[in-house]
DNA sequence: ATTATCTATAGATCTATAGATAATGC
DNA sequence: ATTATCTATAGATCTATAGATAATGC
């Protein structure tokens, strides 16, 4: 019998905190919110579901905190994109570069494939088309600032556009990303296998050109 | 004490089910198939929950025939009206006016406002970025048939498109009509109220807008 | 006689907490 | 001594059903 490594608190605190985040991810993603118990949750990490309340309080708060562990890396990743295009560009920025920098900085982590951030966007996804306020301490989107920014150098690009014209373009935009992260396989089936939910790089492509000019051309 | 009107059992069934399925559609709307309790749903519909077992055998039944209730008018809709563009564009159908015909139709319910058929769009669009087989009996959706009459349409105004262009094409318009449906009040927000969730009638203009040239123009 | 509706309840969860035990800290 | 983890359980649901009652059918 080998005697158990020692762990320091520390590591035990954060390997236990993450063993939950990543079960609690991966079934809210497949099940939602009330989908699933804090009983599951723990049964997937290998751990007491008390453990949880030791944590994270309540499931709720285990929620806010599945949604907050990886928005940091996603707006950055977003910013940084956004920033640098905006700069390379000067004047000569555009709709179609704003969208496909946006687009592609979104999917770019997705195509990877990690399993864990896939599960994530699908949590999201879920956020996005759940009335604001469903679940306490989420009224507004970790994810806003970001937006702001999207939808300035939007403005920037199309000076001829109102802000109502702006926003609700991004709401449509928005709406296309969420549909695609909550990969439902439904336009599997709709397209008899022309399309896969899962193909992120087809997505990518079709959505900026979409909003880039619509189908044609 | 004035006497109960004397109704004949195919009203008071038809009046029961109607105030179930009423109660079911706002309650699931608002907070999902899992956030809502049977109970719930007998107190709002003011009868007894085991009644909703009668009438629709379980929890999950009674979701079904929420959504299948108002699907063949939506249904109906949708078809004419594209099929009636059809007969009159001729050979001159385009992918604007196809998107035109699809989206006016599909938002002109909405725009007059009877809260039931919003609550209904609401639960539809839940469905819609919900895993599909997520609640059993519901594998497909019940507009596909319309879905592939519009796709029809698409290929004929752009036969340079491939299917997958085409599908694709039907899933960003999807993605932006179910967030729209699922009316979560952050566009709002976003936009400082430049934007409102419930306006869909500046949502249809705008959809049609940029799903027929984009942003400018 | 038949159908609609309610009463009562079984049996299975579910979230959260109090308090005990096990591991690390120092 | 402190922190992490588990045991045990309270108290509140939740879905579904069996069986009683109330209304309509004819």
């Amino acid at each position: 019998m080998t005697a158990r490594a020692r762990r320091t608190n520390r590591e035990r605190r954060g390997e236990s905190q993450e063993r939950i985040l990543d079960a609690a991810e991966a079934l809210f993603a497949r099940s939602g919110f009330n989908g699933v118990s804090t009983k599951d949750i723990g049964q997937a990490a290998d751990v007491d579901p008390s453990l949880l309340h030791y944590y994270f309080d309540t499931k709720a708060g285990l929620y806010l905190a599945v949604i907050a562990r990886r928005a940091g890396y996603v707006n950055t990743v977003r910013r940084q994109a956004l920033e640098s295009y905006a700069a390379d560009a000067g004047p000569g920025i555009s709709v179609a570069g704003v969208v496909r920098t946006y687009v592609e900085s979104t999917f770019e982590l997705a195509r990877q494939g990690d399993e864990g951030y896939l599960s994530y966007l699908t949590v999201i996804a879920q956020m996005n088309s759940t009335p604001a306020g469903g679940i306490p301490g989420l009224e507004g989107t970790p994810f806003d600032e970001v937006v702001q920014l999207f939808v300035d150098l939007l403005r920037r690009a199309s000076p001829a556009s109102n802000d109502a014209d702006l926003y609700w373009f991004y709401h449509m935009l928005s709406g296309a990303i969420t549909l695609s992260w909550a990969r439902t396989g439904r336009i599997d089936k709709l397209s008899n296998g022309q399309c896969r939910s899962t193909d992120f790089e087809a997505i990518a492509d079709h959505m900026i050109a979409v909003f880039s000019h619509g189908l044609d051309r």
